[in-house]
DNA sequence: CAGTATCCGATGCGATACTG
DNA sequence: CAGTATCGCATCGGATACTG
């Protein structure tokens, strides 16, 4: 069996005569390299858990991927679409237009799901504090928060992070849970409002416990993060703070 | 709550002050996009499929990826290796280098695997279609055919792809039965053993049915397939012909 | 067999400005 | 707000040849 193994010459090592089309794909019918063509262009895998995330509209989507021009955004958000994965709507009232999941879009969930299990598990956390921003915890915060544990009435939250550069140091949450559902806005400039709780930490320590490292009792014990204002706020803060979809799964390693 | 929301500038539409290093990368904390980050780089899932499907030697991953260049393939193994992904090995006995998934490589199994279920179910056939390939299809098969159908003793079945180029036509897969463990070998020279049986169709109907859209009595029925010699070999081939791990998956669109 | 070394071209993508 | 238009550079990776 030994010589016969050598018979087997792969047509890849061979001559080159016809590889003329397809040139940018892998060439392979095989699902993953197909789905890989799809997924594997840069910022696509972003896209889409901003509109699974919820995200609709096109300057949300910005807010989840700030370092994205408009222009390649918009490339593919049509590349998606054209694909089937994504349908653009039009809000009938207003005119507005948007993005949404088709049918085909909403089973990537599992998808990205499970590479974002993956990453929480085995990536170092090392690597995500060289990727500390402020504005992505605030935007991920604000998508996240459970307005259930808070009082029925306008809430205003302060945030103050004295080690991030000047003009993303303060943020305010804001929650007003009317009827059943909340409305929950972020503002970077003081919206005026009566300041109900606020808390100070630095960006790290408040990134540690969004991705469920550390919980809120810890880093007050550990003197990282101070909350002053309204008791009841303070003591549910970690019932009202959604925290990362990941925050439960289990570390492996820090490399 | 209005005019609130206008408060809010994300720090992505920023000035661009401090945006110096971590250039290449996303910037962001979220784990989908560190996995991204990973994942996202040209050829590493196939790589990746290629070792969770068990290849271990630089040259069988390349068959398994005709189209990338050595020193690529190189450097990717390189990379997965600094991330802990896969591992290195030496034979003990032969000193022949390998690779290996790790822990951590070997829990991407299930992102892998979606992202090829997801594949089979939305990507179009006519995407299949396109990227027809014979070295592929074989060595494919060579990987998952299921001797247990078969007889222990030799056998040898060549196939012939009548409307495939020159020098692609003709494959033998020589199949040895022994002691409950199978060799499977593939050879595009002819081996010079008596063929047990004979396969001959077009490239695209064999293909076809290696991905589950068809099954071997519809081929023949259809009159796309034909099987000549050993009536059993014959009869058993939709079993001893293992399938695509997704072949199972149903089709959703073929847009 | 298992890679390294080198070169070079296409293009992906970032930055910026602008429009309806 | 929701994109389009344009420009230019870096770099990714394809091709090829070579080595231990």
């Amino acid at each position: 069996m030994e010589q016969v193994q050598q018979l087997y010459r792969p047509g890849a090592l061979d001559t080159g005569e016809e590889r003329k089309m397809n040139e940018r794909g892998y060439g392979q019918f095989c699902p993953v390299a197909m789905a890989s063509e799809v997924l594997g262009s840069r910022w696509t895998i972003l896209v889409l858990r901003e509109l699974l995330c919820g995200s609709q509209r096109f300057n949300d989507l910005r807010k989840g991927m700030p370092r994205i021009s408009p222009a390649l955004l918009s490339k593919r958000l049509r590349e998606l679409e054209d694909l089937g994965v994504v349908a653009r709507t039009t809000d009938a009232r207003s005119g507005t237009p948007g993005y949404r999941m088709t049918e085909a879009g909403e089973e990537l969930r599992p998808v990205i799901m499970s590479m974002g299990t993956w990453g929480q598990r085995w990536l170092e956390s090392q690597l995500s504090l060289k990727n500390l921003d402020p504005s992505l915890l605030m935007w991920d915060m604000r998508r996240n928060l459970d307005p259930t544990p808070l009082p029925s009435r306008p809430v205003t939250i302060q945030f103050l992070y004295p080690d991030v550069t000047k003009g993303q140091k303060k943020w305010w949450l804001l929650v007003n849970k009317e009827d059943k559902h909340a409305a929950v806005d972020l503002c970077m400039l003081d919206p005026g409002f009566d300041v109900d709780l606020y808390v100070v930490s630095d960006l790290r320590t408040m990134t540690a416990i969004w991705m469920g490292i550390m919980t809120v009792p810890q880093a007050i014990d550990e003197g990282k993060l101070q909350l002053s204002g309204e008791r009841a706020l303070q003591s549910s803060m970690q019932a009202w703070l959604g925290l990362s979809p990941f925050a439960q799964e289990t570390k492996r390693v820090n490399a």
